[in-house]
DNA sequence: GCAAGCCTGACC
DNA sequence: GGTCAGGCTTGC
């Protein structure tokens, strides 16, 4: 599960690697990974030249140029399992690889493999990609407090969904999202609209701290994480909750809970991250965000 | 059957 | 306008 420090990590290291690289010749495996059409995606990236690599979020874009031409951009979403590695072209073709690059003047390329499909890429011209990333809320790593703060205020869910919600805030995904619900002790749960000011920046420095740990550490936090030479990651980030339900809490030794809310799994500390008296439960007649109440009748 | 991220459509 | 259920995909 890629989330912004595991995009962060494959953006340096294709920065590292093939910056200043041009695209050769481009195949595609699986027309159904391509947004757009498939054959245009082939035809516009061919014989451009790797200018930049930045990130927003979870979304990787690479910056192209063509001599006389405008530049365009190659938009990169891994989804849940995407891997983007460069290997030699005769290195044995994995299963589900999707889409080859070849690399001038060598003998690599670039893969895009993808088990679950959940991931895409696309070609956008720059007025194209300036569209697409504003529907992004300000980059969780990048974001400074007031725009943190502005983001959460009026939110009416629960603080889980909204920290995932990547149009709110760009970049966590579920796994740094209960852990920095952790690290700020509070209750997954709670109303993001209604968390106290002293709370709120709790919360947006955990984010900054979490996510900046993580991409320390190369963000190896996720099952199919593989680095930009396709080799498994070497460090493995300590999560004090997601996905330890039942175990110990590292901080109070209380059993790990899980709740789903909007239909994701939630994990928290039931002592450390206390339920708040009002919680986003309270709202509306039918409760909220996966909380369903038991069928009536 | 579950997990994930993200899109669509429904709802208020 | 925001919020949320459902569906997509496939290996465990």
């Amino acid at each position: 599960m890629p989330e912004l420090p595991e995009v962060e990590t494959v953006a340096r290291g294709l920065r590292e690697h093939a910056l200043g690289k041009c695209f050769e010749s481009v195949e595609v495996r699986h027309p159904a990974v391509i947004v757009g059409p498939p054959d245009a995606f082939a035809q516009s990236l061919g014989g451009r030249r790797i200018e930049a690599v930045e990130r927003k979020g979870k979304v990787l874009f690479v910056e192209l140029a063509r001599d006389g031409e405008p530049p365009r951009y190659l938009v990169v979403r891994l989804g849940m399992t995407g891997q983007l590695t460069i290997q030699r072209r005769e290195a044995a073709l994995e299963p589900h690889t999707h889409v080859r690059i070849a690399l001038v003047g060598g003998e690599k390329e670039l893969r895009f493999r993808d088990v679950r499909r959940f991931g895409n890429l696309r070609c956008l011209a720059r007025e194209e990609l300036d569209k697409f990333l504003a529907k992004l809320g300000p980059d969780a790593e990048r974001a400074t407090v007031d725009e943190f703060l502005a983001a959460m205020r009026g939110r009416r869910g629960a603080l889980k969904s909204w920290l995932m919600n990547q149009q709110a805030l760009a970049g966590l995904g579920n796994i740094y999202a209960d852990e920095a619900l952790f690290d700020a002790r509070l209750h997954p749960l709670a109303e993001a609209g209604r968390v106290s000011h002293a709370k709120a920046l709790a919360l947006y420095r955990a984010v900054r701290k979490i996510l900046a740990r993580a991409v320390e550490r190369q963000g190896t936090s996720f099952r199919d994480y593989l680095d930009i030479e396709g080799r498994p990651g070497r460090f493995r980030i300590r999560l004090k909750v997601y996905q330890r339900t039942g175990e110990p809490c590292r901080r109070c030794g209380s059993a790990i809970r899980r709740v789903v809310i909007t239909g994701r799994s939630s994990h928290f500390c039931p002592r450390c991250q206390p339920r708040p008296r009002r919680t986003a439960k309270m709202r509306g007649p039918r409760g909220i965000a996966g909380v369903r109440r038991a069928p009536s009748r």
